[in-house]
DNA sequence: CTTAAAAGTAGTAATCATTACTACTTTTTA
DNA sequence: TAAAAAGTAGTAATGATTACTACTTTTAAG
């Protein structure tokens, strides 16, 4: 049934090869390296499916843009409201608590976020 | 040097007074009610300087919207993918490490962020 | 094979949440 | 009490994302 383009799998490789988490732009100009003219509407597009199928992940941060991170692992994102960055942090789930110590990143605030279905949608 | 206006606190009051997590936009219709000509403009900008200071709390889910929300206190945000509803939950951290038991939502993945300052940025 | 339906794509136009801007009002402070 | 500072309403602009159209690639059946 498909789901298969040499569009689809550039754009997973490239997630899967980068250690951030890019921007739908961000990773149109990456696979652009390899797949020249390809269309930033297919890269959102594809993104959108790799999500829903659970191949990666989607961070939103508030930053205004969508982000994408091939690495589904468990694992915290820090995001400094200053630089913008996000970093990523193994921490254990014990120092969720009082958020203390993330390698010299001084939190504020934290939000999880669970995707899923509730409990209606499940049902049908 | 202010940061008093009728428009911030009724927002504030606004986002307190109700338990679930809406957009500036609904923020904007709620507080219409007490301030009829109040501008949207108005509502993005206190609902950003009342993020900043720390006193509400946003949560992005990746629908294209930034959700707002009065509880600072820890808590997940279930997002169920079908209906687009965002429950609170206070599931014990023990359980965030197989989500499951999430009240009869059916858990795929999660995302957690930490906002603060980077060890960079800490140092100015 | 080969051909028609299905799925995907490039490129462009449209949408819509958010931000910027301007003239005006309220608050602060000296 | 008057001038500076901060905030506001209303509108215009921005920019990330989505929708749309004509075209290409893949799939599947004879």
């Amino acid at each position: 049934m498909a789901n298969y383009s040499k569009q689809r799998e550039a754009i997973l490789t490239e997630l899967q090869n980068r250690c951030d988490h890019p921007t739908a732009a961000q990773v149109y100009e990456g696979v652009r390296q390899v797949i020249p003219n390809i269309s930033l509407g297919t890269v959102y597009r594809n993104l959108a499916a790799l999500v829903e199928s659970g191949e990666i992940l989607s961070v939103s941060v508030g930053d205004g843009k969508e982000h994408f991170d091939g690495d589904k692992s468990f694992h915290l994102h820090l995001h400094c409201k200053n630089c913008g960055a996000i970093i990523d942090s193994r921490v254990e789930r014990e120092k969720l608590k009082n958020l203390a110590d993330l390698d010299g990143f001084t939190p504020e605030n934290s939000v999880c976020v669970v995707y899923g279905l509730c409990k209606n949608c499940n049902k049908q």
